[in-house]
DNA sequence: GTGATATGCGCAAACGTTTGTCATATCAAA
DNA sequence: TTTGATATGACAAACGTTTGCGCATATCAC
């Protein structure tokens, strides 16, 4: 087990003080053009490599951010994770990633152990079961940057990035009036969260816009599974329903999985629209229109907000919204 | 900017030293009960976070470990990134992830930067344009444990943690000698990696056990892409082949979608199984039958070699192959 | 040649924890 | 009462870096 040098051997061998060669290497403070070329041969010459640790411990902060999310081998997240990623490693941050589960408890843990790691910031989507993170409510007055997206809540400190859910569902849905069709059902998520809300919301705006009908009983909340897709289908059908706006693509899936073992032909005689443009939906046949949740901007706003943050060039309060992009093909396309 | 309290500052309300402080709160060593009850009250009563920095720098080492793929938001490596850290969260370990973009360059500085970090260990997959990562001749003589997955160099110190790609293939060639095909051609990728030579070989041994020839001009190398598999389908026909084996399910679902432009019946008149099972292998029309890669055992293997060594249970050098398994469904089942 | 300013670098303290050693107290055995 | 063992906790050094301070020496304007 070899010993890695340090300042202090680059120090001794040039008959220098350490805080010379801290000086010479970090650029900070005054140090002769010859010195700082010694110090820095010397560096190569040794191996030397700095000592991170000892430098957050003396500066008081890292050059780390907390990513935590529900699951990273989600779509979704991991390319929100991408995209902080590479922002943040080029600026010099690392990324740690958390996940939580979607578990409350765990979600608990791994922001604590964040604030134990003197994390520079935390970039969070929550879990579904949190309803309340009061741990994370103080977490600026430390000195930690706070980031929300996706799942957010909005009184916290720090800055929110999200989707402009509202704007996407209206497109969906208006997507599919100008498709002619006339009894347009919903699948969405639970309420508990704001994207679902907000979905439901511009879904209804785009009925109400064409001088349609908004219909609860059309509505089926609780349904972005596969299977909810494929059972809800069934009872659409029955509602005379001839398309449905999905708040996943999941559950568009079921529905064209229904769809097929009933011979009804998608788009002629029903129209259905996902959301998030899983990697599938170009895929299938017929392939699912979708609204795309750019994920990978997300991550890349929010890493960008942190950033700006910790540089003091934007304010702490912030609400960024990334828009969503409607991705036509042809699930609920008969216009031509 | 509140400040945190810190062991000192317990020791200080409790008329104690430091280090009796830091005694109690760790366990090591001899504290007296009620003293160490006393230190427990005050340090929730503070509200006191143990400040790991600090006590990294002090130990010499950190309970972080790095994770270097080329891409996050790859299914496979999200996979992978998901089950190693549902592994070393729980074991007090942080895992920080960072991605190569599949460019020598970056790998080198993410290691590099993981290393100044002072990692405990690295779980590293190489990036497509690596040779050789003389980076990581000697992270081990510095007492970082280095653990390899999928690509890997074998000749690097520490383990090995690899898909038995060889069986994946050969199962998967054996499944479409035993519907019936008769020339079986190859979608590959480059010979650059251990992992489309092993599973060359396997197609191979499959072929040549069931007497079958093995034919160079049907081997189509650097091929795993979807345009790729929909090219090299149009000369597979050609070469009068009647089934493929694609190291990749992108380059099978080119193949298919050739098949399906120029009225080309799978299963019927012609067969493909793809490589590593993607999400939309079951969700396409007909579905692909497909080599499952297991990515998330083998990143909770990967965690768990990690952390056999560091706790000195496990020999450094080892080989852990993961099995693949075939997943069968409709592109090359025409037994009935 | 004088005083003012700038430059280069050493000194020492500090960040918060861990850990080997040492001092004191307690208690049992001799 | 002495001796030795055991338990508790104090002390101080250490991890490797950064940074405010200050002291020389060099540079400059007048």
């Amino acid at each position: 087990m070899q010993i890695r040098p340090t300042i202090v051997d680059i120090a001794r061998e040039l008959n220098l003080h350490p805080s010379t060669v801290s000086r010479a290497l970090t650029g900070q403070g005054r140090v002769g053009e010859a010195t700082k070329d010694l110090v820095f041969k010397k560096a190569v010459e040794l191996g030397y490599n700095c000592n991170q640790v000892a430098s957050s411990l003396r500066k008081g902060i890292t050059d780390t951010v907390g990513m935590v999310v529900p699951l990273i081998n989600r779509l979704f997240f991991s390319n929100v994770i991408s995209g902080a990623e590479s922002v943040l490693n080029p600026a010099g941050y690392n990324l740690v990633v958390c996940q939580t589960h979607d578990r409350k408890e765990d979600e608990t843990r791994v922001i604590r152990n964040l604030l134990r790691n003197q994390v520079a910031g935390m970039i969070v989507s929550h879990s579904l079961e949190t309803i309340n993170p009061e741990l994370l409510q103080n977490v600026s007055s430390n000195g930690v940057v706070l980031v929300q997206f996706d799942r957010a809540f909005e009184d916290l400190p720090g800055t929110c990035v999200v989707n402009d859910n509202f704007a996407g569902a209206y497109a969906a849905t208006k997507h599919m009036i100008e498709n002619g069709y006339k009894r347009i059902g919903h699948l969405g998520g639970e309420f508990t969260s704001n994207i679902y809300e907000e979905r439901l919301a511009g879904y209804r705006h785009a009925l109400e816009e064409a001088g349609m009908a908004f219909d609860e009983s059309i509505i089926f909340t609780n349904s972005i599974s596969r299977d909810k897709g494929f059972y809800n289908m069934a009872m659409a059908l029955e509602k005379k329903c001839d398309a449905l706006y999905c708040a996943g693509d999941y559950a568009a899936l079921g529905v064209m999985e229904y769809a097929r073992h009933n011979n009804i032909r998608i788009p002629e005689d029903f129209g259905v629209v996902g959301t998030a443009n899983e990697t599938f939906a170009e895929l299938i046949n017929p392939s699912l229109t979708s609204v795309e949740q750019n994920a990978r901007d997300m991550g890349i706003e929010a890493a960008e907000a942190f950033l700006a943050i910790r540089e003091g060039k934007s304010p702490v309060k912030r609400k960024i919204v990334v828009p969503m992009k409607l991705i036509i093909r042809e699930s609920a396309n008969r216009n031509r």
